[in-house]
DNA sequence: ACAGGTTGGCTAGCGCTGCTAGAATCGGGA
DNA sequence: TCCCGATTCTAGCAGCGCTAGCCAACCTGT
């Protein structure tokens, strides 16, 4: 039993070890630069070792994806309880949204971008997940019409941000402008309140 | 002189051969079936001819997207001109635009999300995607406030079209309700208007 | 303390990728 | 007809994700 556990706690430290530097690695060079070859370096084992606790490189990006949503909840979170005022907590959380968007690029991908087979808008979807949009949800919520479906004008107002940040990094859109197309949005979500 | 404008000519169309088949073979399979060697096979040359005509892999996706600009601007103007009143314009091109975005994903994604050098809010950007942009822009104008800068709340009502498309396609949100979500952004957008 | 068996990591390699150097071939001009 | 230049192809590089099969280290039971 001892050394079960054992076993199974070195095994957890290891994993969490093959995520933080996955996680550390894209935040430096990028997912391209973010190789089985390079990782299982970076962690001082072999290849193969990446194999025995990851089904493959994708589910090694979820893994980081997943952290980062745990990450994002608590800054939207802050941003949320920091400010007073419906309309000023959704601005907040906005801006702490598109910030983070753009502080963890690497991080940001691995969560919205990088086509994962995470299970997403379901009761199965892994807890940062449904706290980070919960906290999305709790910002809108103040801010929603009688008769809104709530948690649909969330995913919509979500996508907007998305839209925004995932634009803005491309260069499709220029980066001068950001905070006035973030207060565009705003406004528009909450013509009419406080 | 005669002779030089014939393989001139030559050139240009199998330039245009290798971007159809570019574009056909990324819509039929996506664009990880895009492989160099797959290409090559197609047009019926070798690899290496390919990188006569294009930079790299990259370039050509850039050819492939700039081609798409231009049907989706046709579709958009089409969208406009059948719809009457400022709001019903504004949700014909905003339907037409995630429409496109669904029917035509590797399409849309050499457009939007694939990372490129492409110019694009930029007066160098290459003319279809300008239009396609100016598509957007006749059909936000109206829906305008005064004093409204009219680009600035286009890229945002953009930005909030593409991260619909771009969570949908991605299974980050439900298929089934995308109607709604995008008729509660055009009710924002358009809130107070006819 | 020692043999047996199992667990687990490593070496080596497969098939693929984008891309390119240098050989070979084709076509037009003298 | 011969030659020269432009053009196309063959062959190969380095690197990718991933895996089969060998080997060693470790725990267990005597």
């Amino acid at each position: 039993m001892s050394i079960q556990t054992r076993r199974e706690r070195e095994r957890a430290e290891r994993e969490r070890l093959i995520v933080t530097a996955a996680r550390e690695l894209a935040e430096a060079e990028g997912w391209d630069a973010v190789t089985t070859r390079r990782l299982a370096a970076e962690i001082e084992y072999s290849q193969p070792v990446l194999y025995s606790h990851f089904k493959g490189k994708d589910a090694i990006m979820a893994a980081v994806a997943v952290e980062g949503c745990a990450e994002l909840a608590v800054e939207l979170r802050a941003a949320r309880e920091a400010a007073s005022g419906a309309r000023a907590r959704l601005a907040a959380v906005g801006e702490a949204y598109t910030a983070f968007g753009r502080r963890r690029p690497a991080l940001y991908d691995a969560m919205f971008t990088h086509a994962v087979d995470l299970p997403f808008a379901t009761p199965e979807a892994p807890a940062p997940l449904q706290e980070a949009f919960g906290e999305l949800v709790r910002a809108v919520e103040p801010i929603a019409a009688d008769g809104d479906d709530v948690p649909l004008l969330t995913e919509t107002f979500w996508a907007s941000l998305h839209g925004l940040i995932t634009l803005l990094r491309s260069a499709r859109l220029p980066e001068a402008d950001h905070a006035r197309r973030l207060d565009l949005l705003i406004g528009h979500f909450t013509a009419g309140r406080v």
